[in-house]
DNA sequence: GAGTTAATTGTCAGAATTGACAGGTTGTGC
DNA sequence: GCACAACCTGTCAATTCTGACAATTAACTC
């Protein structure tokens, strides 16, 4: 399996090809990031009929996906039954009708807030406990490299400020902002005139793109700055 | 071994008894938080000589030892030995003075920024090679259950803000105010008195113990409230 | 019905932040 | 020597926040 490629285009290919290989029809990778926090924003990639991605969308499946609910509480892997679509039927029956019966699904945690989640699929051939025990190590494996691969590709474009990087002044300001000192209580403590502790706090809130202190800090934690 | 008690003495007792059985005269573990950002809490806990615990804390020990500085960067155990300590000398020398030889450590992450650091450590006798291949599996065992058991001990009074619980209202207006949002943006939001947002985001900055906005947020990222 | 919790709103003064105008110093690498 | 990055400082107006004084309403539990 080559997925150490950076190239979008041959990383899907190869994850789908690989999917293939692992006897699975359909690939599909929730990327989900921290931020906002009020709307986080999620990354889709998948193989699935056109059909059923629109269905999907349309009525906002994300929310009610079980699969989804559970990896955001565990990364142990689920596979899809009955029992799991319990209180979401409608979904269940549209996933059915558009050939996607048997399912399998585990979910990563990663730095800076970002989360996955590995989906593979098919429309024949339950998922029998014998095949599950010969290729979980497979599997788990797999769900390592496609989330590694597919946070490296589209990670710096959901999130540019992953690439920002703070001067040592800035951040030592902003940590203290993040412990709640005032700009005047910081220049006291680092022995500098409060107009100067704005300036800094005013460039960090320009290279993370956001508008004042308290978004600035929240960011600063979110990706590992401080 | 017993380690499901809530009770400190208890706890302890069954610690260093098992770390003995396990072929370690001494047990050490170490518990960080986050917080505060700038100065980040730290409680050391073990069965180390009085002499020892003394000149680490006097020579700032914590600071430059290499185990320490592994256990930030990655989780997996260290064995103890001379080029690891390499660049710290004096500690590897008074540490070895006061009889700490031969060790062990591995740390662990946690959720809510919390860390650990566990320790074994002994007099005679090195960790061979053939020992190591034996005993990991259950050492690291060990270390899960240590770090289970002592963070459910220490953490409650190591960080009171824990068990605050925010209202639904509250975590609302605590995640916009995260975003970067203002009060008056937030009460067009939602659709309520700017003097409302404000009054809520007080009773949050009341919970937290903090004095402004800014801290309130960085705390709810950091405690996972949002 | 009494007590509790959550949510809502009012006013106001003092403190802090934000954005926009710049300009000067220090040290590093080419 | 010169470009460049990092750091430091100045003023000022408009906006935002913080803390202190309360008070009312709705929903739920006992």
């Amino acid at each position: 399996m080559l997925l150490t490629t950076k190239n979008k285009e041959d990383l899907l290919t190869g994850l789908f090809k690989s999917a293939k290989l692992l006897g699975f029809d359909y690939f599909a990778y929730g990327l989900q990031l921290a931020v906002p926090l009020t709307a986080p924003k999620v990354e889709l990639i998948n193989n699935y009929p056109d059909q059923w991605q629109k269905l999907y969308q349309e009525n906002n499946y994300l929310l009610i996906d079980p699969t989804v609910m559970h990896g955001t509480q565990t990364t142990r892997p689920v596979v899809w039954s009955e029992s799991l679509f319990s209180d979401s039927r409608s979904l269940w029956e549209d996933a059915n009708s558009n050939g996607l019966k048997y399912g399998w699904a585990q979910s990563t945690y990663g730095k800076k807030g970002v989360s996955g989640l590995l989906t593979l699929a098919r429309s024949d051939d339950p998922i029998s406990e014998a095949e599950l025990i010969k290729k979980t190590p497979l599997l788990v494996w797999f769900t390592q490299l496609a989330h590694q691969g597919l946070q490296d590709v589209f990670l710096p474009e959901m999130m540019p400020q992953i690439k920002t990087t703070l001067t040592s002044r800035e951040t030592e300001i902003i940590r203290w902002t993040a412990d709640g000192k005032t700009s005047y209580e910081i220049s006291v403590i680092i022995g500098i005139g409060e107009r100067t502790v704005n300036f800094h706090l005013n460039n960090v809130m320009k290279k993370l793109n956001v508008t004042n202190k308290t978004a600035a800090a929240v960011q600063a934690v979110i990706l590992g700055i401080i």
